[in-house]
RNA sequence: GGCCUGUUGGUGAAGUGGCUUAACACAUUGCCCUCUCAAGGCAACAUUCACGAGUUCGAAUCUCGUACAGGUCACCA
């Protein structure tokens, strides 16, 4: 019996050959500086702010290089498959305008090069795993799971390395007649992939962000196919899907530093040149004292629908994650503002080597300057179709009147130094409350006065400022009345004036225009008191003003 | 424990043997501007690049050692 004899047992049914999948997938038809690249997560439900800072790197190098980025669905664990994740996941890009070029969604397949969901490429992989017994780099192996976890204790109370290698890769010097025998008598068996490494072996490898490394020769012959549901493991469905989809650029976080030696080394078995790599550093976070990778549990942040949630501008998130990738990324950027992130050129080695941070208020500065620079007709159409998802209260507020809402996000922008307040669509609604009368007057309001607290002394400059002067045609003309308003009952209208001698006056027109404020929207925090005057009207300023006088 | 990787302010970092008195941005603090706030302007914030030794006329940059941190050692990806 040959090697053969035991592939064609455990592969009755693979007649294709790997020239086969060679001839449909064919070299892409591409510039010679063209690279592909993919994202290739696991459907675990969930989208985490580290796989997007991986797609968001793919996304960035085929788009700047007139490349494919396609997105690939590693679903071979079917024990942590979760429904829906798929759904998550490309929902999440689409969101983020971070469309693949290929993929395979609700049973459309858009590529030349799929499937792009791993559990129907079986056929695939059973035809290299065939040929790879056929030249004897692979074997089944039927040593049970208690086997191996003695055989891990044994190997750590003896402080030797832990694995399947040497004389502890027992199946590996089974006669092809033994193992035909016991998978004739139907014993569950994982087929492993022989390695012909030595541990102490250096091999070097040039990664793209942490340059040449020396790491240890794999040894280990690991599994390569499930017993269970005859699936891949995530090592060769890399070797076998990257080659046929002619990826160029593998981005992927720095845990996987460790396995590339195997990776590399079933390459080779196959006669493939591997791909570049591009491994990563992690988003680290601060815990207490010490410092570990961000994690799902944990940290709200984790998830990319913390972000949505509270209403951060798909931009906003990509740019705080793009000065994580390159930090240049920032003066590239006020350097050339039209620009996109997309025409960056990312530069793998200027990447950190070491895990990042990822600071949140690094993100509300973006977001708030993004905002700050919207239309306020865009800031309309963002921030409701936001509400419209999560904030019902927002979305009554905004459909009272849309163009009145509009107005509102319209105070202090459209101009050279915009208002900048908002950092996210969450924010908006307690900015803008009090500007609607029914919410005004159905709250039990509380005024921040300030200096002048005197509930006389208010009445009378509130009556004096509607009986007499309000006047909204120029932000000139009404801080002039208001400075009138101001020296009639005896404060002082330059602040200068009021600086050198403030013992001959009640105070100054800032305290006067303060209570102009707080009288009309009980804070004392508030955008440009002309600009909200102009927008309520003289009957609304008026009506709040009496209101409040008739309370006191 | 083995192997691998890393360590420049509170944060992201620039820096590749002299042009560094360590850029830029965020955060913080102060001042200015100002009807309040946001913004904006100006300034302060690492006498020093984890520590120790070495190479050199000269080191954050090169070498070695130490410490610390992280990653990884699955029929998970």
């Amino acid at each position: 019996m040959t090697n053969k004899d035991l592939a064609d047992l455990i592969f009755p049914n693979i007649t294709k050959t790997i020239e086969d999948y060679e001839k449909m997938y064919p070299k892409r038809k591409l510039d010679e500086e063209a690279c592909v690249t993919r994202f290739a997560p696991s459907p675990t439900g969930y989208m985490h702010l580290g796989g997007f800072f991986q797609a968001l790197i793919d996304f960035n190098i085929a788009k700047s290089t007139n490349g494919i980025f396609y997105l690939r669905n590693e679903d071979t664990d079917q024990k942590r498959e979760v429904d829906k994740a798929v759904e998550l996941i490309m929902e999440t890009l689409k969101h983020y305008d971070i469309i693949p070029d290929e993929y395979e969604y609700k049973g459309e397949i858009v590529g030349e090069y799929g499937p792009y969901i791993q559990s129907e490429r079986k056929e695939i992989y059973h035809t290299f795993i065939k040929y790879l017994i056929e030249i004897g780099r692979a074997y089944p192996c039927f040593c049970t799971k208690d086997e191996i976890n003695e055989m891990r204790s044994t190997q750590e109370e003896r402080k030797m390395r832990p694995g399947y290698y040497g004389r502890f890769a027992r199946c590996n010097n089974m006669s092809v007649d033994e193992a035909i025998k016991r998978i004739k008598n139907n014993e569950p068996y994982v087929i492993r992939f022989r390695s012909n490494g030595d541990f102490e072996n250096k091999i070097i490898f040039n990664d793209l962000v942490k340059g040449r490394l020396h790491l240890n020769e794999n040894d280990i012959d690991d599994v390569i196919m499930k017993s269970d549901n005859l699936l891949p493991t995530y090592h060769f469905a890399h070797v076998v899907d990257d080659y046929l989809m002619h990826t160029t650029h593998v981005v992927r976080g720095e845990e996987w530093l460790p396995s590339v030696p195997k990776h590399i080394q079933m390459f080779e078995a196959f006669g493939f040149e591997p791909p570049k790599y591009i491994h990563t550093p992690l988003i680290v976070k601060k815990d207490g004292g010490s410092i570990r990778k961000i994690s799902k549990r944990k940290d709200p942040e984790a998830s990319m629908s913390y972000y949505d949630e509270l209403g951060y501008p798909t931009l906003a998130v990509i740019e705080s994650l793009m000065t994580i990738i390159n930090s240049n990324y920032e003066i590239w950027h006020t350097e050339n503002p039209d620009k996109t992130f997309l025409d960056f050129k990312f530069n793998p080695e200027k990447m950190s080597s070491s895990g990042a941070l990822y600071d949140l208020d690094k993100l509300d500065n973006i977001s708030k300057d993004i905002i700050s620079k919207m239309s306020a007709e865009e800031l309309f159409q963002k921030s409701y179709e936001w509400a419209k998802k999560y904030s019902e209260s927002l979305t009554s507020i905004i459909e009272k009147d849309k163009k009145y809402y509009t107005s509102i996000l319209n105070i202090e922008r459209e101009k050279v130094k915009p208002r900048k307040d908002i950092a996210k669509y969450f924010d908006i609604e307690n900015l803008i409350w009090y500007m609607y009368d029914d919410i005004y007057f159905s709250k039990d309001l509380e005024y921040e006065w300030q200096k002048i607290t005197d509930k006389e002394e208010i009445k009378k400059i509130l009556k004096t400022y509607i009986s007499k002067y309000y006047n909204v045609e120029s932000q000139e003309a009404w801080f002039d009345e208001v400075k009138k308003l101001a020296e009639e009952l005896g404060y002082a209208s330059n602040m200068k004036e009021y600086k050198n001698n403030p013992e001959l006056f009640k105070g100054n027109v800032a305290d006067v225009a303060t209570v102009l404020r707080v009288a009309l929207t009980s804070k004392s925090n508030t955008p440009d008191l002309y600009e909200i005057m102009n927008l309520f009207g003289k009957e609304r300023v008026k009506n709040r003003y009496n209101k409040l006088i008739e309370k006191f």
